[in-house]
DNA sequence: CATGCTATATTTGTATACAAATTTAACACG
DNA sequence: CGTGTTAAATTTGTATACAAATATAGCATG
């Protein structure tokens, strides 16, 4: 498959945004973006749409579009969501869970300890592909859409974790025991390590927002 | 505001994929839809990216996209997230419904008592309006979007609900039981209401779903 | 008859051009 | 000054045109 250009614009401009790279708080100019990334209003326009869908840009007056601002209610909704669903499709995944599996989570988890401590976004990343890595033996589309859109959007947010230090450490340590838990085999474990695991960094984050914004 | 083809058309389109009057299991060719919506393949790209982005449209072929079919799992994911989903956002929203909510909600409900017994796809929509109508006064913007989605996709199989004749009164009765709680302000009995509403529903439709597909 | 290759037709992707709408700015009036 | 009104500039919406990619059909070869 050839990737086209609204391909890459749209994981180009969620990466540009959650880098902080546009700007906010003002209308999303087409002609604006289509200079910048060297492309015609058509792609731009195809790009806008899918992300307006995601909930990533909210309508700036009767006809524009604006990066959705960044908030403590949307961030308590989509963990509050996450903590409902994510065990969930852990549940439907962990009877398809093989060694294959567990190596390449263990092997993400490697690459997240030896990451640079400032690479906040690559570490985001990274975590995201630890749960992905779990999450897709479920088979489960419809389910593990929603939850790939909910991770996304609150990869918005992962500039305001930095703040709390000890957050990675301690995200660590629950990936391991969830790994644990799963090559155990203890369902109930593995569901209430990482139920506690989005709690706390859900609570953590719209705590420190709603001091912070 | 002044409504663009576009967003009729994005409306359109789901009218008429729920009704079934679009080819199903094949590609969507954009220069038919163009034709038969009388526009050009603009607008009806910027509407396929929105409806392949909500979960309406899966790849067909290498660029192309087609209705995505419907099967049982992916009803099963769709009431399985509005189980948790919904109860959390009525939650919500009962500390700021009043008397003008519970009021638009009757309405709704007798509209829907006395329509067509034959008019599910009518049924459907002023089954949404009452669920919508309670939830909006939430104001929990993330949640009511997702939620939105999936009652939308969950609309598409509305068709098969139609074979259990007893469903309509069923659900009928459960709305009453729901603004009644509501009316008493007895959230836990209303959660229950609501939470036991979806779940009976989406079990019936997964069950016949399974036998039938 | 099956399989792979090539040429052709179809379809999607993108740019350009123009129309319609919206926003901005200027100005008159109270 | 503030406010409403109109004209100009900007911006979005859509059509048309063309390029790139993909799908189809026909043919050759084993």
């Amino acid at each position: 498959m050839h990737y086209s250009k609204t391909d890459s614009l749209y994981l180009q401009l969620k990466h540009d945004i959650v880098h902080g790279k546009l700007p906010q708080n003002t209308a999303l100019k087409q002609t604006l973006l289509a200079e910048r990334y060297g492309v015609s209003r058509i792609p731009i326009r195809d790009t806008l749409q899918r992300l307006k869908n995601d909930g990533w840009l909210s309508n700036h007056g009767k006809s524009s579009v604006m990066i959705r601002p960044l908030n403590s209610s949307d961030a308590e909704d989509l963990y509050l969501m996450r903590l409902h669903l994510e065990p969930m499709l852990l549940g439907h995944a962990i009877p398809n869970i093989n060694f294959e599996t567990l190596g390449k989570a263990q092997d993400i988890l490697l690459k997240l300890k030896s990451s640079e401590p400032r690479d906040i976004l690559q570490q985001g990343e990274l975590n995201w592909q630890f749960h992905r890595c779990l999450y897709l033996p479920a088979d489960r589309p419809a389910l593990f859409d929603t939850v790939t859109q909910l991770h996304q959007l609150c990869a918005r947010y992962i500039g305001f974790q930095e703040m709390e230090l000890d957050y990675l450490s301690h995200s660590q340590n629950e990936h391991e025991a969830l790994l644990t838990a799963l090559r155990e085999d203890d369902r109930q474990k593995a569901n209430k390590v990482l139920t506690e695991h989005i709690r706390i960094a859900g609570e953590q984050l719209v705590r420190y927002l709603k001091q912070s914004l």
